[in-house]
DNA sequence: GGCATGGTTCCATGATAGTCGAACCATTAC
DNA sequence: GTAATGGTTCGACTATCATGGAACCATGCC
């Protein structure tokens, strides 16, 4: 046990979130999806020459993974860590109006339903969890977030093999604060289930090029009928 | 409803942290203590100017307030949402082994209990968290986080007074994740407030320039002892 | 009133880093 | 085998920004 202590230099990290071709390369990968150094450099508005050299300082610096297929280098983001910090970086520059003008989606398509690294994030994603701690799927105890006997068999209706998940050294379920409700939405290896299978039922898809996640009505309806809440005074009233 | 989405610019916010100076600063300021202008430059090891430089920046930038108090500028930490975005980027730096060393307090000490902006965090953060759930103080619940009747009878008795806090704008409770145990620990305006608690029951005291939140051994058994768990199989199991 | 101290502003200097044209290498389609 | 495409490296250029000496202003102590 040293006596030196070790200081976490959050500078190294900022500073490479903080050059606007990089941080909107890491805000691209948030879509969760893998992209390549072509997409990334088109996306940035960066010539490839700029694009990868920024590619190469935020893989050195265990931001963003790669995996080359080919002649393809496919980047996406290291960590749900990483995730999280841009995720925490987004809302704070939200609430601060620190918002640069550009044309894309709207605000509240984001706020409706996005995807958040591998999971489901906005009113929907807080939806999702609200719904299953009410009913008693999910329980937090000593641990973070444990999923009960009851909600297992309820994702497992839903589609999700639940072995096959517990078979996987990652978490399965981990609560993540959603900046634009305030309140946490599901993350985890259950989170990332969940979402697939949203897609998988055609409850929604993603909007192309973004990481808006769009529902139709039937799939709404779907969601807010498979997710619903347990009658309670307190429901009722708000 | 504009057409035109806005971008978070998050660049901004990192640039400015992305510097050693400004850095330093910023983690000075998360012991929820104001610090005047020649302390900061104290801390990062800068002349005044740079300081007074580097701090007008900040405050330009909203994460930083100032009071003036005669010839001395106050600094704090602007809101609990900056905090969470510099405990994020600490939580993330230790995970990467993005340190560096510095003479100081062992990681440890941080890690068992410290002052997250202006609550309980590290290992006995937690602790307390999680028995003010398991007793039924604390419910999840269509809102984040709520005390229930029962949660307030406990923490007046610990001299909190809950009649005042409520009458505050502040959030009462939040739950704030806590980067060295991976778990939550309670924030909000009776975070805060317990955290009062502690050190006016003496408890507990700062590490003097640091964090670091000392617990006597009598302070600590009075904490177990106050926070404790009610008995249940899961738990006896552990 | 004079001096000490906290803090700000100005400006010159030096350091750092982003950008891209050109050239090159690896993969793959035809 | 050749050409097209994805991507990297090199080096020159430009932009940005941190730093602190000097000077100044405001507050407060003696």
């Amino acid at each position: 046990m040293p006596d030196a202590t070790k200081t976490p230099d959050i500078a190294s990290i900022a500073r490479l979130i903080g050059d606007r071709a990089r941080a909107t390369i890491l805000m691209g990968l948030m879509s969760g999806r893998a992209l390549t150094a072509t997409e990334l450099a088109r996306a940035a508005r960066v010539t490839k020459q700029t694009a990868s050299s920024h590619l190469s300082k935020l893989v050195d610096a265990r931001l963003v993974a790669v995996e080359s297929v080919g002649r393809h280098r496919y980047f996406r983001i290291a960590s749900h860590d990483v995730g999280a910090v841009i995720e925490n970086l987004v809302g704070l520059a939200h609430r601060l109006g620190a918002v640069q003008v550009d044309s894309g989606p709207v605000d509240p398509a984001m706020r409706r339903a996005r995807v958040c690294y591998d999971h489901l994030a906005g009113d929907f994603g807080v939806l999702m969890f609200d719904s299953l701690r009410q009913q008693g799927h999910l329980r937090a105890d000593g641990e973070a977030l444990a999923l009960t006997g009851k909600g297992k068999d309820f994702v497992e209706r839903l589609g999700v093999d639940i072995a096959a998940l517990e078979s996987r050294r990652r978490t399965l379920c981990l609560s993540c604060l959603d900046w634009s409700v305030r309140r946490p939405h599901l993350a985890g290896a259950l989170g990332a289930a969940l979402l697939d299978r949203i897609f998988a039922l055609r409850w929604a898809a993603r909007a192309k090029g973004t990481r808006v996640v769009m529902f139709s009505a039937v799939g709404e309806r779907a969601l807010r009928t498979r997710f619903a809440f347990q009658a309670s005074p307190r429901m009722n009233r708000a």
